[in-house]
DNA sequence: TCACCTTTATCGGTTATACGATATCGGTAA
DNA sequence: TTACCGATATCGTATAACCGATAAAGGTGA
């Protein structure tokens, strides 16, 4: 179950390229808490050095070929392992309703 | 992104009573391959002894209370941070298809 | 210019995840 | 009884994920 901030990171640039910051917002939108620096930065780093990611000069990232290729085996894979996802989501909202 | 494996074998594990060997084997289905006794067991030990798991006689694992409301929990958060899933999910079979 | 602030980045340390090797335990077959 | 085997469990180790502290870098306003 490893990689799977780096799997997040990757989905979000697909969506819209993003600086170390919006990214860190977007995280903290999602989940309820903002990531420290010490989290995200290091990362980018990784996935910058493993050519998945390139950066402009506003230091805004954006997905490289190799990068689309990663995401879309980590797709592949997020859905294999959660196969019954439409199951999860059922029981949750039920229990949602019970509040 | 910590404690996904923990979330997936709790989900599992509330689907039906397993034992670990069931686990494993369930998540060999999944993602291709199986994990190893020393991945598998020491979560389920630390599950125990968090109060989340029980176990019988038959060494088959079920979810105490809870653990069901951590389960809960953790669905709660996992479809938070997966809000867009849907959107995901066409991604996917988009490129599932060209192949 | 300089003080301030945000963003970016690094560092040390902790926990979860994961593996392979090994050990133990219980049941079964010879 | 004994030999074997699968399931269970532990151990040492490695890597990913994460945090808080800190530092550097860049822009803005006084």
């Amino acid at each position: 179950m490893k990689g799977f901030l780096s799997f997040l990171i990757l989905w979000l640039i697909n969506k819209k390229n993003m600086t170390g910051s919006e990214i860190a917002e977007e995280l903290e939108q999602r989940k309820g808490s903002r990531p420290s620096p010490g989290t995200i930065y290091p990362v980018l780093k990784d996935l910058k050095e493993r050519g998945l990611l390139s950066i402009d000069e506003n230091k805004r990232y954006s997905l490289t070929t190799p990068g689309e290729k990663e995401l879309d085996q980590h797709l592949k894979s997020f859905f294999n392992t959660f196969c019954d996802i439409d199951e999860m989501r059922t029981q949750c909202q039920c229990h949602e309703e019970q509040k």
